[in-house]
RNA sequence: GGAGUAGUACUCAAGUGGCUGAAGAGGUGCCCCUGCUAAGGGUAUAGAUCGGGAAACUGGUGCGAGGGUUCAAAUCCCUCCUACUCCGCCA
C-alpha cells in the first residue's frame, strides 16, 4: 500500500510504475482515486465544520441548561437535530468513498526499486549468480519420493487414512534429518545475531484480513470452527501481527527476528506433476527470518538477508542460484524480491527454495507498523525471506547427496544433528 | 469454562451526562536559591491521527476496541479484547 499522498503530488510516478509492472488495466484507478479523494476532502471538511457547529451548540445547551433556560435550550436542540441529520448523510457517502479509495489503494502496486528488471511475467526473471558447481551424477535420480521411500522414509498411505492426501508420515532418519534441517538452520541465524522466536500457530481474523486480501485467505487459510482463529501459513503472519499498530522505539531498531513454526495451506486448486509427494502439502514445517528496520538500512538488509540465504545452502553443500524477480512477476507489496532456486540434479535445473522480499513500507503502512522519530513518526521498513521450508529443502537435499545404491550422504554440518552420521543407509 | 474487579496521556491516578482532551502527582526541559554524599522554589511540557492555512494558527476524531442511546458520553446500554483474583479443568 503507497501513501495516497504520493499519488497526490506525483501522480505520473506511480502511473509509470503501473507500467513497468505491465498492470496497465489498473491506470484508470489512479485518475479515479484521485477524485474520489478530492471529494472525501471537501466532503470531510463540510463534516468537521457541521461537527463543530454541533459541538458549540451542545455547549450552549449546556449553559443553558444550567441557567434553567429550558425553553431555550429546546430551540437549540432542534437545530442540531437538523444539523445532525446532515451530519449522518455525509457520514454514509464518506463511508463509501472511503471503502473505494481503500480498495484502490490496496490494488495500486507498491513503487519498485529502480534495480529491478523490467519484465511481463516469471519467464523475464533474470539470473543474477550461481554459487557452487551443478552436479550431474552418472546414474539417472529417481523422484524424491522414491528416494524416500527406498530409506523407509515416509509413509503416506496411512497419512491418507488419517489425515487425506497431502499429508505425511516421516519416518527414521529422513524425519531425523528433517529436524535436524531445521535445527541447523536456527542455530545458523542464531549465529547470525537473529532472536529465535517460537509464535503462535493461530491467528485471530483480524490479524489474518491484515496481513492478506480475502481472496488469498480464502485460498491458503484454515479456520477453527466456533472460534475466531485461523492456522497460520507461514509464521510470517504471526511474527508480522507482533508489531501491527505499534510505535517502534528507535534506539531498539533492527529487529531481527528468526522463527519457526509449523505452516498450514489449503493448497486449493490442482497441482501439476512434478508437485505430487511432499513438494506440495498441507502442512509442512518453516523456518523464517523477519526484519523490521528503519527506511534508510532496507536495502542493506536485503543484500544481507539473500546472502544468507545462499551461505546457508552453500554451507549443505547445495548449489545453488539467485534469481532476481522482474517487475511484472513481483507482487504489488514489494519493492524488490530475489529468489534462491536450488540445483536440481534429477530435473536438471533449478528450482525455488527461498524468496527474499523487501517490502518497504508498504505493509507497514497497511499495518500500522511505526517508528517515534524526533521530528514526527514515519513508517518502518519491512523485509521478510526463507531460511528453510523442509519437507520441500529436502528435496534438493536429497538429490544433491544421492549416491547409486539410494543412500544419501549427509553433509557435515548437518551431522551434529545426526548422531554424527555420515550417511542414511538403504534399509534391506 | 464459571464468578468477580479493572483498563484514562511517558508513569501513577481523579473523574457517574455539559463548566474535562482530561484535576493532581511523578517524570522530563529550562531558570533561581542553596551548597556537598541532598533538598527547596519557579516555570514549561500532553500523545496519536485526518483536514484547512505560506505561517502564526485553526477545525474534526480521540479516555482498551467496536456499536448504540442523547442536542451533548471517559461517564449510561450492548458486544468483544486484555489484565488481575477466586473456582473448575488440564497438559
Amino acid at each position: 500500500m503507497i501513501d495516497i499522498k504520493l499519488i497526490r503530488t506525483n501522480p505520473d510516478l506511480v502511473r509509470e510504475n503501473i507500467k513497468k509492472k505491465f498492470q496497465d488495466k489498473k491506470l484508470p484507478l489512479v485518475d479515479e482515486v484521485i477524485t474520489l479523494d478530492e471529494k472525501i476532502r471537501v466532503l470531510k471538511a463540510e463534516s468537521d465544520e457541521l461537527r463543530a457547529k454541533r459541538n458549540k451548540a451542545s455547549q450552549a445547551i449546556g449553559q443553558l441548561m444550567r441557567e434553567k433556560k429550558i425553553e431555550e435550550a429546546n430551540k437549540i436542540k432542534q437545530e442540531v437535530a437538523l444539523n445532525n441529520q446532515k451530519i449522518a448523510e455525509n457520514d454514509a457517502v464518506e463511508a463509501q468513498l472511503s471503502e473505494r479509495i481503500k480498495e484502490i489503494m490496496m490494488t495500486i502496486p507498491n513503487i519498485i526499486d529502480p534495480s529491478v528488471p523490467v519484465g511481463k511475467d516469471d519467464s523475464e526473471n533474470v539470473e543474477i549468480e550461481r554459487f557452487l558447481e551443478p552436479k550431474t551424477p552418472s546414474f539417472e535420480v529417481p523422484y524424491h519420493l522414491d528416494i524416500i521411500e527406498k530409506l523407509n522414509g515416509i509413509d503416506l498411505d496411512s497419512a491418507r487414512k488419517v489425515a487425506g492426501n497431502g499429508f505425511y508420515y516421516l519416518m527414521g532418519d529422513i524425519a531425523r534429518l528433517h529436524s535436524a534441517v531445521l535445527t541447523y538452520a536456527r542455530d545458523f541465524m542464531i549465529d547470525k545475531g537473529f532472536t529465535y522466536c517460537i509464535p503462535p500457530y493461530m491467528i485471530r481474523s483480524n490479524v489474518v484480513t491484515g496481513v492478506m486480501s480475502f481472496d488469498e485467505m480464502d485460498a491458503m487459510m484454515y479456520k477453527i470452527e466456533g472460534e475466531d482463529l485461523y492456522l497460520i501459513g507461514t509464521s510470517e503472519h504471526s511474527m508480522i501481527g507482533k508489531f501491527i499498530d505499534t510505535f517502534l522505539d528507535k534506539d531498539k531498531l533492527p529487529y531481527t527476528l528468526t522463527s519457526y513454526s509449523p505452516c498450514f495451506r489449503k493448497e486449493k486448486g490442482a497441482h501439476g506433476i512434478e508437485e505430487r509427494g511432499i513438494y506440495r502439502i498441507h502442512q509442512f514445517e518453516k523456518q523464517e527470518m523477519i526484519v523490521v528496520c528503519e527506511p534508510t538500512d532496507s536495502k542493506t538488509w536485503f543484500e544481507k538477508m539473500w546472502k544468507m540465504s545462499v551461505e546457508l545452502f552453500t554451507s549443505m553443500e547445495i548449489p545453488v542460484r539467485t534469481l532476481e524477480c522482474c517487475s511484472g512477476d513481483l507482487a504489488d507489496l514489494k519493492v524488490k524480491s530475489i529468489d534462491i532456486e536450488a540445483w536440481s540434479p534429477r530435473q536438471q535445473k533449478y528450482f525455488e527454495v527461498c524468496s527474499c522480499s523487501n517490502l518497504g513500507d508498504a505493509q507497514a503502512r497497511r499495518l500500522g507498523i511505526r517508528i517515534k522519530g524526533e521530528n514526527g513518526n514515519y513508517f518502518a521498513h519491512t523485509l521478510n525471506n526463507t531460511v528453510v521450508a523442509p519437507p520441500r529443502m529436502l528435496i534438493a537435499l536429497l538429490e544433491n547427496h544421492l549416491n547409486e545404491d539410494g543412500s544419501v550422504n549427509i553433509p557435515k554440518v548437518l551431522r551434529p544433528y545426526m548422531g554424527m552420521k555420515e550417511k542414511i543407509e538403504v534399509k534391506k
